[in-house]
DNA sequence: AGATTTCATTGACTATAGTTAAGAAATTAT
DNA sequence: ATAATTTCTTAACTATAGTCAATGAAATCT
């Protein structure tokens, strides 16, 4: 399971066997049940998540109503937006399904950074990767309409129709479920 | 003009003044006329600008239709989503101001970031806590309709209202421009 | 200064999303 | 297995955004 990360990692660059060592014993595995709810809005859970099977929510509540962010699956990391602050989240983390992900903290991974400044260096570059790809989707996201956007999670992350309640898609898309119920069946009667 | 940059990254720890200097070393500034164009789609354009006096917009086309995704003003940091890579860009930098920046580039940056690596820590930090921000606010966009968008805007970027013109603030809330000016109305007869 | 282009507003109309409520289908609990 | 709960769909109605067209205002060009 641990070799996920060295297998992701090693997209970027040439792992040797120092550096395997130093990942693995600056993270451990987790396991964690359906329903877990791993960070709470206000909370300062200083983790940080690396996906290994399963998949994990991100949402808020506003007028007791959750509306989700993101879905985070296999190979995707999730830092907490207060990863390494002290500042309280503003959004719960769930476990949607059982899930096991690989788990970093600042303090760890601080050492680690220290010893190997290639790693810091390393997260320097997928950071930014992944933060690249952040602006592309939310680029996305402002220039569709629910349909095209919901056309394209077909296309992209179909995975997610197929393993996330539809409620949680709609609030994905920043729609109600009875719209995303109407634009399915749109699209069923055009094709 | 300079120091900007200085007092930007002391918010974050203590630069020293050989980091000064360095930081000074692997920079230089530039001046922009209004309606230059830094970027186009396709291109590989390898720079990144830190924001000293103006504004940057970032657009796509689509349909011969220009759609903003985001206006960089004082202080904001632009990194094409292509920087450091040689993929091309999926959105044109355009200068809608007179633009003063202060100008990087991989290759400068990669023999800083080796001799002083307490800066690509700190480029790495920095990294996070913007990547924190930009899914704060792709969270706020996903969660909200266009007049609460435009009014959180005028909370919290109302100089943007000034500065930039209306149509290009529509849509950079996901909407037509004739859908503004109704909101715009709208919101002027409740109160 | 005058002409040209761009921009913002408005109106009429259409399309789509939100709201509320009801019922069916699927899932979960006992 | 049955009951309870949650999820999805549908319908009627409302609110809001998109579209198209026209007009006046503002900015830009020469």
């Amino acid at each position: 399971m641990k070799n996920e990360i060295l297998k992701y990692l090693s997209k970027y660059t040439k792992i040797t066997h120092e550096l395997e060592s130093a990942i693995v014993n600056s993270t451990f595995i987790e396991h964690f049940k359906k329903g877990t709810i791993l960070l709470k809005e206000g909370d300062v859970c200083i983790e940080c998540y690396f996906i290994l099977k399963g998949c994990i929510r991100s949402y808020i509540v506003e007028n007791g109503e959750e509306k989700t962010i993101e879905f985070y699956t296999e190979e995707y990391a999730v830092t907490p937006s207060n990863y390494g602050t002290s500042s309280p989240s503003n959004y719960y983390l769930e476990c949607i399904e059982n899930v096991i992900v690989s788990v970093g903290n600042p303090k760890l991974e601080k050492e680690t950074f220290q010893k190997y400044p290639e790693l810091e260096s390393l997260s320097r570059v997928i950071g930014e990767v992944i933060m690249a790809k952040n602006q592309d989707s939310f680029a996305k996201f402002k220039t569709s309409n629910p349909e095209e956007r919901y056309l394209d999670l077909l296309k992209n992350r179909s995975d997610l129709i197929q393993r996330v309640p539809q409620h949680q898609i709609a609030s994905y898309l920043g729609i109600k479920p009875e719209s995303l119920s109407r634009i399915r069946k749109r699209i069923l009667t055009k094709k």
